[in-house]
DNA sequence: TCTATACTGAACCATATGGTTCAGTTACAT
DNA sequence: ATGTAACTGAACCATATGGTTCAGTATAGA
């Protein structure tokens, strides 16, 4: 069923398909942050780290919560174990499909040299 | 330097966060195949399935070859090597937020028993 | 109690995305 | 020579994205 995992797949991708994102993956890997500390180290207003934190979250990449006023973000549960897989099995497609084509050229100097 | 990757990680990403062009990648691992083919396949105009294909060239995944009236898409070059290493060096962050936790527990458990 | 900090939400803006239709152009088949 | 099939490009559309500002609310600290 692998419709399934299509809009997990989604959001996930997209979510990573943005460089300040994914620099904020690095950084919650270093440590724990609140939003405000994000938002500084990336130039960015509060709001738009905001949004960004929210579409980690979406993704279940990054987990937040808020004490007092503070917001505290860290890395989620998504482990992107089915997206590393998912590329796996990507590879294993490409693999097969390189290995047929050298099969057709080995199948072409095969006559090659029958020809001459 | 990981910026200078941040552009085709982007793009890559972005081309794998939209199910009907992954689904195009796991058809192309089978057979390549025309535009025509694969518009009809994924119930799509020509013109829109053109533009899918286009987005995954842009990234590299998919090359294509026209000869006389038909366009071939074959599965391209990017095997997605560095995305897949990028997971993992995700991973590796992961886990060592997650041991850290850990040691904090084990931390607060060894406080609990010398209190008692 | 007052003030500054940390966040939140709504509204806005420019650009990108995923799709369409329509009007070509090129190439194959009769 | 002509019709049809395969693609291409431009224009359009609705919605999403990545950002902003501005106007709040809630909490911490003096």
């Amino acid at each position: 069923m692998v419709q399934l995992h299509d809009a997990r797949f989604d959001t996930t991708f997209a979510a990573l398909s943005d460089a300040t994102r994914r620099g904020v993956l690095e950084q919650l890997g270093r440590s724990d942050a609140s939003i405000t500390a994000l938002a500084e180290r990336f130039q960015m207003t509060l709001t738009g780290m905001k949004k960004h934190i929210g579409v980690l979250e979406q993704a279940g990449l990054v987990q937040t919560e808020k004490v007092g006023r503070v917001r505290t973000c860290r890395l989620g549960s998504s482990r992107l174990e089915q997206e590393a897989e998912w590329m796996e099995h990507y590879r294993r497609l490409w693999d097969a499909r390189f290995n047929e084509l050298d099969k057709v050229v080995e199948e072409l100097k095969r006559r090659e040299n029958s020809d001459e």
